[in-house]
DNA sequence: CCAGGTGAGTGT
DNA sequence: CCTACACTCACCTGGT
């Protein structure tokens, strides 16, 4: 007995796989049930063929690996028996398409393929066998069609079913049809085949027809000793039939000519084109395989990655950059703030796969001499100043902060490839590795203080230089690469305009501001926390008292169990992990127990102390003795700016303690803060995207916004809107810009759901053109599956069709307020770009907040500087509804509202 | 000792 | 879960 088989192993030298595609494909097709992708395509058969091949080439690793396919036209069985395969009926519409995705996927895979005239796939298999066998190679046929076990042989060809994972050699052969490899052609002959229209002989089916070739050897052996085949009948209908027994043997016979053009070094296999595959698996929905998809090793081209040292090197990088016209610039620091990082060195690239890295000060044991900061900056000056020299690069605004500290100008920036991924999807990952990743199918190499779980950090002025340059040079090599591939992209989803006249020059504003810093009083902040100290404490030992017991006033967890368990009140929420204790709960206990109000307290100040006036003094810039946040403007999924360490936006107003903080941020000595703030302007925007008579009307008419919508839905005159049906008139407007549900409305308003339900209807019966833009909104975007601003900046919205009804529910609320949103931040990033230019000698802009701008302005030029600031902001797009700007000043940021 | 998650709370 | 968009703090846990 032959031993079972199996196949060789991974990756081994001397194996060819074959793979018959067409059959696959159509095994697929009736296995696997049915699938569609996300746009509709029928893809079953696909995913089970790519399952094979996928399989196939990531856990065989094939040295060799070729495809077979059938001839498009008539083969040599058509000429033998007009009757072959005559009755197969053509393929259905659905098959058909998947069979051409497939080959899209096999070229994606790079996978060689075979077909000649006249063959069939089955035959090309046997050619290449044969020659397979001459060369000394081991051969895995990757299919399970039984015409092809005829050539299995011993351990050096042999069958692989890869959708059971079933291998068959001779012994698996002589299991399935009772006869060894060498006689299944004369077995098949026998037995027919109805659905290729192979007649065979008649009342002989598998088991005789092993028998007989056990017996005889052969099916000419069989005919020659013909009056030796015992039973009657079947000698009967063998001599009757015989003409379709040899008939039949011809055409299960596998054509092994020679004339075949087959070059087996042609089927050496190199590995996928791992960008096409996922970009075609994408397309597909084929999340788990996309999510396999290995990306290879950056092709880390160490050979043109150059460390330059010396102003000569420099300067002829200069002279070629000079010549392209485009160059790719990354300055590298020691931390990812531009304000507080040294300048480490600076990669530069105007040639795909060449990039330059000048390491500044890499500073350790037996580091080379470097150029200085200086050195660097006046020899890149020649193309840092020539506009004909196009600037590119990943965050520009990084590299151009970083770089002006150290003298160098603002950089006239032309394309960013962060930029360019943000206005593309928002929501993406816009770091560099990731763009790689995505769109170059390279793995940039990550330095390893930005690796997890590595001890001993070092930063990149502590890396050698040899291992700095090809970590430094490979980002401008990517972003110089991406820059490419980003504009063209850009321009055909209609958003390069975007980039150059808006977020572009943005970035340089946002890059002065940056630079600029805003002045803090930290005496100020000193006193505050001195008294907050005292209160904090006096506040912690009402809370022992009340709680009976000392614990962390600050720990949600030990609160927890000291309200609901110690002293049992009621829990009304929970969250994730336990019963909640925020300050809604709180307020509601507040009544029962001295407690939580104690705890609500210090919590007010704990946060204001801890956020603002502990955390404002500590950042300090030790060079200007300002503050400067980074400002981000890739972040926000709708559009807006954002700002960190510290976040400037979110500075308290509300309390008087939080007033007391703002009062902190002073102008220096002869100037004052300039405050210039858009008045409602989602509302605004609100109305001019709907034309909603009423509502645009009432900003026509220069109404109070919230007094009208109270007239409206509560039908009164406005001398009889109370202040409560303002504020619940004010609710319901912020409401509608986020799509807030009746539950909601009536949770912040303490209303009964029925009442809520009840003034929304009123809302909507009053400004039914805010209802159709709504409803029509939804629509488009159902249609798209994304919404767009004023300015064409849009947002993809692929949970619109989710299955999931939570986060089809968030999806719809976002498309409802990303183009109110996002619509804003347009029109206040305009204006920014508009006010590049000072409004006054000496006045520069030094914060922003959503719909607000502050300057710093000398005390003689306010009148005029706020003057001009009002026309600008106002003036920067042409609505139908007026935008007004509230303009106030002051020694404070308090001061200035 | 550090990274990351959680709950909480500031702003527009 | 039930209103959009952010950022940062202290606590806590699970890993080194």
């Amino acid at each position: 007995m032959t031993r079972s088989a199996s196949l060789p192993a991974p990756g081994a030298s001397d194996v060819l796989y074959l793979v018959d595609l067409s059959g696959y494909v159509f095994r697929a097709y009736h296995a696997v049930a049915p699938l569609t992708s996300p746009s509709g395509e029928p893809t079953h058969a696909t995913y089970g063929t790519v399952n094979m091949l996928s399989k196939l080439v990531d856990d065989r690793k094939p040295a060799y690996l070729g495809i077979a396919m059938d001839s498009a036209g008539r083969t040599f069985r058509d000429d033998i028996d007009p009757n072959y395969k005559a009755h197969r009926p053509p393929p259905p519409e659905d098959l058909k398409v998947q069979m051409v995705r497939c080959k899209q996927i096999v070229e994606a895979y790079r996978i060689p393929i075979f077909a000649s005239e006249g063959l069939e796939a089955d035959d090309l298999i046997a050619v290449a066998v044969e020659r397979a066998k001459a060369k000394g190679l081991r051969v895995v046929i990757a299919s399970s069609d039984k015409d092809l076990m005829q050539l299995v042989d011993d351990d050096r060809v042999m069958l692989w079913d890869a959708m059971r994972d079933k291998v068959y050699g001779p012994a698996e052969v002589i299991e399935k049809f009772g006869v060894p490899p060498s006689q299944v052609r004369d077995l098949l002959a026998l037995v027919g085949d109805t659905s290729d229209n192979i007649p065979g002989v008649p009342g002989v089916g598998m088991k005789t027809a092993a028998e007989l070739l056990k017996e005889f050897g052969s099916l000419d052996n069989v005919y020659a000793n013909l009056d030796k085949v015992k039973k009657e009948r079947t000698r009967n209908s063998l001599r009757d039939n015989r003409a379709d027994a040899l008939l039949s043997q011809r055409l299960v016979s596998l054509h092994t000519s020679s004339e075949v053009n087959l070059d087996l070094e042609a089927l050496k296999y190199g590995g996928a084109d791992v960008a096409a595959l996922r970009s075609i698996f994408t397309e597909l929905g084929f999340t788990r395989l996309l999510k396999a998809l290995k990306v290879p090793e950056a092709a880390v081209k160490q050979a043109f990655y150059k460390t330059i040292l010396s102003t000569q090197a420099l300067e002829e990088f200069v002279e070629r950059a000079k010549h392209v016209g485009k160059m790719a610039i990354v300055a590298h620091g020691t931390s990812t703030e531009p304000m507080v990082a040294h300048l480490t060195g600076v990669a530069l690239s105007c040639e795909a796969g060449h990039a330059v890295y000048t390491p500044i000060e890499h500073r350790y044991l037996g580091a080379p001499a470097q150029m200085s900061a200086k050195q660097v900056i006046e020899t890149l000056m020649p193309v840092l100043t020539d506009k004909r020299v196009a600037k590119v690069g990943h965050d520009l605004k990084y590299t151009e902060v970083l770089l002006r500290r150290h003298g160098a100008p603002a950089l006239e920036m032309t394309h960013d490839t962060m930029l360019a991924s943000y206005l593309l999807d928002a929501e993406a990952d816009n770091a560099l590795p990731a763009l790689a990743e995505r769109e170059l199918s390279v793995r940039l190499p990550v330095l390893e203080t930005d690796q997890p779980k590595k001890k001993g950090k070092r930063t990149l002025d502590e890396i050698e230089v040899e291992h700095a340059t090809p970590f430094a040079a490979a980002w401008a090599d990517a972003a110089l690469s991406l820059s490419e591939k980003y504009t063209s992209r850009l321009v055909a989803e209609k958003l390069d305009g975007l980039l150059t006249t808006l977020e572009l020059p943005l970035a340089a504003v946002l890059a002065d501001m940056e630079l600029a810093g805003v002045l803090v009083d930290t005496s100020a902040l000193g006193q505050l926390g001195a008294q907050m100290t005292k209160e904090l404490s006096e506040l912690e030992k009402k809370a022992f008292e009340a709680a009976g017991q000392e614990f962390n006033v600050a720990s949600p967890k030990q609160l927890e169990a000291i309200l609901f368990d110690t002293l049992g009140l009621k829990s009304s929420r929970k969250t994730k992990t336990g019963r909640s204790t925020d300050a809604e709960v709180l307020e509601a206990l507040s009544d029962e127990h001295a407690l939580p109000g104690i705890i609500l307290e210090h919590r007010a100040i704990a946060k204001l102390k801890g956020t603002y006036v502990d955390a404002l003094p500590k950042l300090l810039h030790p060079a200007t003795g300002r503050i400067h946040t980074r400002w981000s403007q890739a972040v926000a999924a709708t559009g807006r700016i954002s700002s960190q360490d510290p976040n400037l936006q979110n500075i308290p107003i509300r309390t008087a303690l939080g007033k007391m903080i703002r009062r902190a941020f002073v102008a220096p000595k002869g100037r004052v803060l300039l405050s210039a703030d858009y008045s409602q302007i989602e509302l605004r925007v609100l109305a001019h995207l709907s034309q909603d008579e009423v509502l645009v009307d009432a900003f026509v008419r220069g109404q109070d916004v919230h007094t009208r919508t109270a007239m409206e839905v509560f039908g009164v005159a406005e001398k009889d809107v109370t202040q409560e049906m303002r504020r619940q008139s004010k609710t319901v407007n912020f409401g509608v810009i986020y799509g807030m549900g009746e539950t909601a409305l009536a949770k912040r308003l303490g209303i009964p759901r029925s009442e809520a339900a009840a003034f929304i209807d009123r809302y909507f019966a009053r400004y039914h053109g805010v209802r159709a833009f709504l409803d029509k909104t939804m629509e488009d975007a159902r249609k798209s599956e994304s919404v767009h601003t004023l300015l064409g900046r849009r947002r993809l919205l692929p949970d619109l069709r989710s299955s999931d009804r939570q986060r089809r529910a968030q999806a719809e609320r976002i498309a409802q307020n990303t183009p109110i949103q996002g619509t804003a931040a347009d029109i206040l990033k305009l204006a920014m770009v508009k006010l590049r230019e000072p409004v006054a000698e000496g006045a520069r802009m030094v914060l922003t907040v959503h719909d607000e701008l502050v300057w710093e302005v000398p005390e003689d030029a306010v009148d005029l500087a706020g003057k001009k600031l009002k026309s600008v902001m106002e003036n920067v797009v042409k609505l139908d509804v007026p935008l007004v700007v509230d303009v106030g000043h002051g020694h404070t940021w308090a001061d200035a509202h």
